[in-house]
RNA sequence: GGGCUCUUAGCUCAGUUGGUUCAGAGCACCUGCCUUACAAGCAGGGGGUCAAUGGUUCGAAUCCAUUAGGGCCCA
């Protein structure tokens, strides 16, 4: 039997990953024999192709899901996409544009189909891509959230929350999209991390029946229009004769008034402020307590109105009409001074457009409230942040959180279930049907004749967000009539099977961008409907960036095509790539090389392979040496198992890599592997092989999450008569262990790595034998790994001796001396120079011991256990000192 | 401006309640090897005043204060 010498993943993976699917391992069914764990994806955006964030995030989540699959849990793991509405809109628009057709000549019915047939086309790509990570969801129960289950949840928690008194319609400062003409919460307003230069516009004022003018500084001088008062600080010594007065607009000459307010920074620009309520958050705060009129002079799409009072600015873009009005203030000598400056623009996410503060109504969640358990439950660590650093972020947010605007401008998402019936402000009713709105707007208004033409519905949906809240209760269908008691707002508990099984799910693995706009809201929402968290634990992920700190991203171009990854690497090369340098929390530096280390590692395992393989077995019993390697490599296993299980308890997940990692290339390819490794051609004994075959399996299946692929291939070929899928086979079980396995061999390595690092100064060929004398006090400690020290390091003997034979190599490990005779005249002066530094380095440190030790405050106040061990310390350092000096006498 | 957080080897990071020779790992680097599993490899090696200063303590990378410099979130 041949096997090629490199691993080659492609065809493999494939192969594999369409037979899991087959065999359905990757569905989940409730079932009370077993633990459930459940995850739900953090759904991906519908409109999305991978890139490395979701390698990063979803490698996490199926590492643990199929750890949690082979520990006999029943795992779940939901996947799903959301709809995106404005990132969706906007694509649709685009298509549209490009046939040649706009959205305004559609009707919402025509343009909802032409989304859909969107969304059928490429709303699933980034699911199939996931499938070449080796993603091992239960893709029966995939989740859309403009599903037609999911719609109905959404509408039906909208009427809820209203009917609890959570949701208002209110006119509010919002930030507007000009561009795709919505709504944009908080979150969705981005700044550019340096601020962007902009011109600051030094503006004369006239005062009111005087020559006199005052000076404010703007940027935005086209809203100069829309100015209610200029703004001074009451304590600025300058302007304090000019309170109570009037100052005139440019252009119009409409007297506002010169007021004092705090707000006003008496260093910034001229000290005087230009207060516009209707176009700037602040400014609408200082009229709010002023009272000044609020004069909206700016369209939806950003062009100014008639309120402006300029006819030749009305129906002109809002940044077209800046330069005009900048002209024309030079011009008439208005214009003072132009500066540059940098500030913070915030600008739409998705379309980039710079934001204009608007007011406007809309639909708002009021949070105070009914986030109270959600805050609670997060700092009391029932749900765990991991890291926990993310606890104190989130308290942050939470006391200081704000009513959420939840309603878009746009098509493509829930449409609001807001009937009106009339042209009041009240002139409305919520319910999830038209014909109980119907009947709700009779009653509300007193008019029993309404009928469904005289219903309006809202023309306006809800934020994304305000569907994936409910993501891990509609997952399991949690909104469905038959469990949802509409008249306490709550879902009934042991209705669902599904539900009442896999919720709570175990964790949540996220990037902190989205702790608040999703993961603080999933909590809310989880105990507003079910009195119970979502989810035990968050892990939060980092942000995959490039070698130089910079966030991978499309329009940088410094992210690599995850796919081509996959091609180049495999998929597990890559999953563990993306691990290798991950923990919790913190960033990822992303560099190729990573992933080629994933990659070399499975070749290293591949290679592991070939040499088991390839060995005759003789049907005899172990020798001394392979016994010993058997029992060290059984502690050692147990330990390394230990040490992972500890990692995954607390989330390192890099860490248990990393500790898979060391234990396979270290321990069982470098060390155990070479102390069996018979002679070539030699066979090896049946005990050994089957030990090794053994042992091989428990690695793979240690190693299966992390490297799904290459594990389950190696493990068909050397699995038991009893076994059938790695996927679904045990994870190895923990078992006692005895240290002293453990100290035998690392005496044992201590030496052969003395002996090799001599042989490696001295140029002398490993392939050499050579013989080791031993002076020593306690010769019996060598006697266990005489004949496995003879094998690693290639000794033709080994003697105890009382004195340092001729001509020989040295060196002095604790208290004892050893010597390599050999053939080649040695150098006394270097051999003297080695011991000497070692002697010192000993001398230094056995100082530093004693004088601890002749410290009464340290003899009296540490505890007994640490005096102990420094006595210890003193011993070996003075028994190593002699055995050096010994040696150094013989030279 | 407010809050949070970080600074340990060339790079990325561990370092659990202060106490083993505690200063670590992986990668990178250097030296020697194409040794019949693996050059995508093997063996060996050199790297750090734990950001700075001061304090608490018998004892500080670890606790406290100040300073410097990063990062994140919010305004």
């Amino acid at each position: 039997m041949s096997i090629e010498a490199k691993y080659s993943p492609a065809e493999k993976e494939e192969k594999w990953y369409q037979l899991w699917m087959e065999k359905g391992f990757f569905n989940a069914k409730v079932n009370p024999d077993k633990e459930p764990y459940s995850i739900v994806i953090p759904p991906p955006n519908v409109t999305g192709v991978l890139h490395m964030g979701h390698m990063l995030n979803n490698t996490i989540q199926d590492v643990l899901i199929r750890k949690a699959r082979m520990e006999g849990k029943e795992a779940c793991w939901v996947p799903g996409t959301d709809h995106a509405s404005i990132a969706t809109e906007a694509k649709v628009v685009q298509m549209l544009r490009e046939k040649g057709i706009k959205k305004s000549d559609l009707s919402r019915e025509e343009f909802l189909k032409y989304a859909w047939e969107w969304r059928e086309k490429y709303g699933g790509i980034i699911l199939e891509q996931l499938k070449k990570l080796g993603a091992s969801c239960d893709w029966d129960r995939t989740v859309f959230t403009m599903d037609d289950d999911y719609y109905r949840a959404v509408i039906r928690v909208f009427v809820d929350l209203y009917k609890k008194g959570y949701i208002y319609r209110g006119l509010r400062m919002i930030n507007w999209d000009c561009e795709a003409q919505t709504a944009l919460s908080n979150e969705e307003v981005i700044y550019k991390e340096d601020g962007e230069t902009v011109s600051l516009y030094h503006v004369k004022y006239q005062i009111e029946g005087s020559n006199e003018f005052v000076t404010i500084a703007t940027v935005r001088p086209e809203t100069i229009l829309g100015d209610s008062a200029i703004a001074v600080n009451p304590k600025d010594e300058r302007y304090k004769h000019l309170v109570g007065k009037k100052a005139l607009v440019p252009f119009i000459n409409r007297p506002i008034p010169i007021i004092a307010d705090d707000y006003v920074e008496t260093d910034f620009g001229t000290g005087c402020l230009k207060v516009t309520p209707a176009h700037d958050v602040n400014d609408y705060e200082i009229g709010l307590r002023h009272n000044l009129e609020v004069i909206d002079t700016i369209n939806l799409d950003g062009t100014l109105n008639e309120k402006c009072e300029v006819p030749k600015f009305v129906g002109k873009d809002r940044f077209k009409v800046r330069k005009e009005i900048v002209k024309d203030l030079s011009e008439t000598g208005l214009l003072v001074k132009e500066d540059q400056m940098v500030t913070r623009i915030g600008r739409s996410e998705r379309t980039n457009t710079v934001v204009e503060p608007k007011l406007s109504l809309q639909w708002f969640i009021k949070m105070k409230e009914i986030s109270k358990t959600a805050h609670k439950v997060v700092m009391d660590d029932e749900i765990q942040l991991y890291p926990s650093k993310f606890k104190n972020t989130y308290n942050h947010w939470m006391e200081n959180v704000k009513d959420w605007c939840i309603s878009r401008q746009l098509w493509w998402g829930q449409r609001i279930p807001a009937y009106y019936y009339g042209p009041g402000e009240e002139d409305y009713v919520v319910a999830e049907d038209q014909d109980t709105a119907l009947a709700l707007a009779k009653e509300k208004s007193g008019k029993p004749d309404l009928n469904l033409s005289d219903l309006k519905q809202d023309e306006d949906v809800l934020d994304t967000w305000a569907s994936s809240w409910l993501f891990p209760i509609t997952s399991f269908k949690g909104f469905e009539d038959q469990y949802f008691d509409s008249e306490s707002g709550k879902i009934k508990k042991g209705t669902n099977p599904a539900l009442d099984y896999f919720y709570p799910t175990k964790v949540l693995v996220t990037a902190p961008e989205i702790l608040f706009f999703w993961v603080a809201r999933m909590i809310i929402a989880g105990y507003e409907y079910l009195d119970d968290k979502p989810f035990e634990d968050v892990y939060l992920t980092g942000i995959v960036r490039d070698k130089q700190r910079r966030k991978m991203s499309k329009s940088l171009g410094n992210s690599p095509d995850p796919l081509d990854l996959i091609k180049s690497y495999g998929a597990d090369g890559v999953r563990t790539g993306m691990l290798f340098s991950s923990p919790a929390g913190n960033d990822l530096l992303f560099d190729e090389k990573l992933v080629e280390q994933g990659r070399n590692f499975a070749n290293k395992i591949w290679n592991a392979y070939r040499l088991v393989k390839g060995w005759k077995t003789v049907d005899n019993q172990p020798d001394d040496v392979n016994a010993q390697a058997i029992t060290w490599f059984e502690a050692r296993l147990q330990q390394g198992l230990n040490e992972i299980e500890e990692h995954f308890s607390t989330y390192r997940i890099s860490d248990a890599l990393m500790a898979a990692y060391k234990l396979i290339w270290n321990d069982f390819c470098s060390w155990y592997l070479e102390w069996i490794k018979p002679a070539y051609g030699d066979p090896i004994d049946q005990y050994t092989y089957n030990k090794t075959t053994d042992f091989f399996r428990s690695l793979m299946k240690i190693l299966h999450p992390f490297m799904p692929f290459i594990t389950e291939e190696i493990w068909d070929d050397i699995k038991t008569q009893e076994d059938t899928y790695l996927i679904v086979s045990a994870w190895p079980a923990k078992k006692a262990y005895q240290e002293d396995h453990l100290n035998d061999a690392a005496l044992l390595f201590e030496l052969t790595s003395e002996i090799r690092n001599i042989r490696s100064q001295k140029g002398l060929s490993p392939k050499d034998p050579l013989e080791l004398n031993i002076k020593t006090n306690s010769s019996e400690k060598f006697d266990k790994i005489k004949s496995s020290l003879e094998k690693m390091a290639n000794l033709s003997d080994i003697n105890f001796v009382d004195t340092k034979p001729d001509n020989c190599l040295s060196f002095v490990y604790q208290s004892d001396e050893f010597f390599l005779p050999v053939t080649e005249t040695i150098d006394v002066e270097s051999e003297r120079k080695k011991l000497e530094e070692e002697l010192k380095y000993t001398e230094g440190f056995l100082n530093s011991v004693n004088k601890k030790l002749s410290n009464q405050k340290f003899v009296e106040g540490a505890p007994a256990k640490v005096v102990e061990m420094e006595r210890k310390k003193k011993e070996d350092a003075e028994a190593k000192i002699k055995a050096i000096k010994a040696s150094l006498s013989t030279l």
